[in-house]
DNA sequence: TTCCTTGCAAATCGTTTGCATAATG
DNA sequence: CATTATGCAAACGATTTGCAAGGAA
């Protein structure tokens, strides 16, 4: 199963790589398809897995029962807002020692965490007072 | 919108009570049929949603896209092994600290976070040496 | 020519929901 | 009696997959 190019999997992945808002499938798709009107979901999907099993972007799993994506695949932790259910990057420094602390008392081998944090954003914190 | 008492959901939250692995609505609804075959799916994820909801369970999201119950209310970070899938307790220090490191250099309100840890459990460990 | 990739549509799977009926307070 | 809960089945929404046709190496 040796990759061949496919103009397809190049849009995708190069469209994600102009955001930083962690878009799911189904974004990307309706961008995408812009300028690729032919472009399945399907292929969508397909590639962002592909993509993803490889390393080279990031599923992300926030809770909100739709997979984001992040083509930033170094180590960074995401914020995901309970009102409007945006998803964004944090810039804080690494909490990497909870791995440790999780070893501790575990008979298992503890390869890796994920984390996020939730609560109100500032757009929408700030929004919630002039509704006021 | 006052509760009103049903057996279909204290046989539910009796079953997850007895249970330390964090089942599915799947599994709840297997299990809780035995002794009470005319249960519907339906009821089972109804009331895990409705108990969820008021707080005296916990909804799991652990990455796998199947929502996993925990009647453990309780500060406590949850294993997943890659492997097998189980999800179990993990026996640790708080590490809330991470609130306060993610705080520090964010403009909105940071409310809380969801952690789990995963890797190969003691079991699969073990099983993959035998397979050997 | 080999075989990876696509578009399309149908299929899957976990979960939710509408509705008429049953149970609770 | 008013209201909440149930069983059943149909509906949902995100994601996956089978298949015949298209494109890369």
């Amino acid at each position: 199963m040796a990759l061949k190019y496919s103009r397809q999997r190049q849009v995708i992945y190069d469209f994600l790589m102009t955001r930083k808002d962690h878009p799911t499938a189904e974004t990307v798709y309706q961008n995408v398809r812009q300028e690729y009107p032919n472009i399945s979901l399907g292929t969508v999907y397909r590639n962002l897995t592909l993509l993803a099993d490889m390393g080279t972007i990031q599923r992300l799993r926030v809770g909100d029962g739709i997979d984001h994506f992040d083509a930033d695949t170094s180590e960074h932790y995401h914020f995901v807002c309970s009102e409007c259910g945006g998803v964004t990057d944090l810039k804080m420094e690494s909490i990497a020692e909870i791995l440790e602390t999780a070893r501790k008392d575990f008979d298992g081998e503890i390869q890796g965490h994920v984390t996020y944090f939730y609560g109100i954003c500032d757009k929408c914190t700030k929004s919630n007072l002039l509704r006021k």
